[in-house]
DNA sequence: GACGTTTGTAGACAACTATGACAAACATCG
DNA sequence: CGATGTTTGTCATAGTTGTCTACAAACGTC
């Protein structure tokens, strides 16, 4: 149930709407956020008086634009306060990365690491390490663009992540099961702040939402195909998290019951259809070739060869196949693809839009627009900063209480 | 994006949040709904002091429990002031109802219509007849139970229907094609009651999560099998309705690319494996038998009938391979069967929960529950009687103004 | 019948936004 | 260049709402 509305709860929503409006929007006047929020201007002026007090905002003098009227402040979003730090955990690399609240990467190091390190173990090892050398890049003197605190730690994982307490039940690639990181990584670490993770695709999909190819969407359908295939959906900004926080599982819906076999036990996954290794496989190449397989494969695209072809015709059915199951499920405005998916689907664009034109039975009239991921590699990085975000934007006098120097 | 927050949002805000509380829960003392809430005595005391000056609850006096302190009054929603027109537009029967604020049919009237009067104007003309009698019983002296008001009109239709226009896209079983329903039976009717119109799954899916098997759902999976399959989400107690109102289409989702075709032009949708014709011809009872053939088809899996089995046997396979993408997915934390598949769930519940902990991957501890339809038939009375409520439910003091003798 | 417990009521209080008047900052026009 | 009109920020005031505190009412228990 919603919980209750009280008078001071106003203000605590007003101020995350503010701040949300300027995240998502950019750099807008004072009176466009009057405009857009339907508040008075001394509301406004109160908001931005606090938020601003709170350095989340900063107001900039008037530019006048050439337009009647005494010219209103530029708001923007405050990168100097406050930041968070982003850990992707991958299969063959490690990322550590200070993202600022206007969402920009100010600080990032990668690392790739062996198979034999992938445990538990090495990971929270290997990822003290990075935070160290990015600490100590941030408390350099000469480098201004860095916020001067952080917030908290939001980490990506490739794998299902439960939402309520924060373990990764299950990370086919890394070999984990029922892992918490997230524990004895806040022990290691020492900092006292609060971590949070995620699933990469989530993630991503909630980055893009916010500043990518998903901005203005009211139901964004969000696909990644990586290693394997994950998805994540964004319902008027907001991440549809499931019950368990396993929601955009659709790698694994069942497209195909004489398919192969895949990694979940399951038969004829999506994720065995469309992934990389079947694109490679088809197109003859090593399955596990990796990224270096992968650009062989999209040159011998653009070279025409015809095997690469082939495989991008069968790509573009199972994709078909896969995707007018969802969308019929899920009615999105877009959909987005990211990773690899992204990177084939300007060759297997007309087909697809041509099967999704039989497969989906009505409203043929309005194209549903599949687009690529703007946001590339970054998504992830930024996706896992709004982890540690999150609770600023819903809540951001609280959070703000906690930090040192507000 | 959300709109702001105001002072008289606050109340509007609350005295929504009684009124659909009262309702989920039903009849519950004062005290309680200050438990649930967390709002004071005072506050509620004023929301409950409004909410019954609207007629929208009524307060019995206080029944002692035998706990010491002073007992506290029930507040139980109000049935006679104010109702709702239910019409129901099936394939062969038409039916109009009274659905009183708490949920309760109070008048129902259902006749069948032969195959040659589906097209929208006869519908139209034998719905008014219908209402007509309708409204005659309601006006009749004696009948105390009727509420006095009549808030709007809903709609179900078995169909996809665009939210925006009220535009029913396409109704394959009745042979309708962007027909407008809405438009020519207000003007027919003419009361000026308000007119919205729902797919017949999505209604159903609401009422289970309102009155029925869905109660306390933070995440509900709806599935009906009637002729077609549809299906509905409901997320804390909200419909998803997707994009353009498609949401939860869940009939067509491709599930066996070898499969037969389907009405809707596509290859092998989930529709044509598990629905009603599928059904009856593993049987090898007529496709089109309709009712009776379904009678007798369960009449024969009663008597353990080696084809009947067999079919229910090939059910449960392909139930299983659908409900697996929908919950990997969606993570539901209940998936709530109805219809047809609500009688055969008894028969192939055994089965089909051995197929999903084969091909559902991870957290097989945690098996999610599947339920069937508690509501029955009432089910999609009651939730197109919810499309008139749901202005109520969003804010009573502006809808209640409305009314006459409030 | 006294006591403790729970609950409804009433008034003072605090928090917030809305309203309206006024001053500041711009463009335009004569 | 100055007068005028427009847009915007600021300030004090008013209105709405829920909270808090004290008190009375209604119950069970001893």
């Amino acid at each position: 149930m919603q919980s209750a509305a009280r008078a001071s709860q106003v203000r605590r929503s007003n101020l995350a709407l503010v701040l949300d409006l300027v995240r998502r929007h950019g750099p807008m006047s004072r009176s466009a956020i009057v405009a857009a929020t339907g508040l008075t201007r001394s509301a406004i002026a109160g908001l931005l008086g606090e938020l601003t007090e709170l350095r989340l905002v900063v107001e900039s003098p008037p530019a006048p634009d050439g337009s009647p009227g005494r010219p209103s402040p530029v708001v923007s979003v405050d990168s100097q306060h406050v930041g968070a730090l982003a850990i992707e955990v991958m299969v063959d690399e490690i990322a550590v990365s200070i993202v600022s609240l206007d969402g920009a990467i100010v600080t990032s190091i990668r690392r790739s690491r062996p198979r034999r390190r992938l445990s538990v173990r090495h990971t929270i090892t290997d990822i003290a390490a990075l935070v160290e050398r990015v600490d100590e890049q941030r408390r350099s003197v000469g480098r201004s663009g860095t916020p001067r605190n952080l917030l908290g730690i939001g980490v990506s994982v490739p794998g299902v992540v439960r939402g309520a307490d924060n373990i990764i039940v299950v990370a086919p690639n890394l070999g984990w099961v029922e892992a918490d990181l997230a524990g004895p990584l806040a022990e290691t670490l020492g900092n006292g702040l609060a971590i949070r993770i995620g699933n990469d695709a989530d993630l991503g999909a909630q980055a893009e939402s916010l500043f990518g190819a998903g901005v203005g969407s009211d139901l964004m359908l969000f696909i990644s195909g990586e290693v394997g295939v994950g998805g994540g959906v964004v319902i008027d900004g907001v991440p549809l998290v499931g019950h368990s926080g396993f929601a955009g599982e659709v790698g694994h819906l069942p497209v195909n019951p004489d398919g192969r076999s895949c990694r979940c036990g399951a038969t004829g996954c999506w994720e065995t259809e469309v992934g990389e290794q079947a694109l490679l496989r088809r197109a003859g190449l090593a399955e596990d070739g990796g990224t270096l397989a992968v650009e062989r494969f999209l040159a011998l695209a653009d070279e025409g060869n015809p095997l690469a072809l082939a495989a991008l015709n069968e790509e573009a059915r199972w994709l078909a196949v896969g995707l007018t199951g969802l969308i019929n499920v899920l009615d999105p405005d877009r959909v987005v693809m990211a990773g690899l998916l992204g990177r084939v689907l300007p060759y297997v664009k007309p087909q697809l839009d041509r099967e999704l034109a039989i497969r989906r039975f009505r409203d043929a009239q309005r194209e549903i627009p599949i687009l690529a991921a703007s946001l590339g590699a970054a998504a992830i990085t930024v996706g896992a900063a709004e982890l540690a975000f999150g609770a600023l934007v819903d809540d951001p006098a609280r959070v703000m209480a906690t930090v040192p120097s507000a």
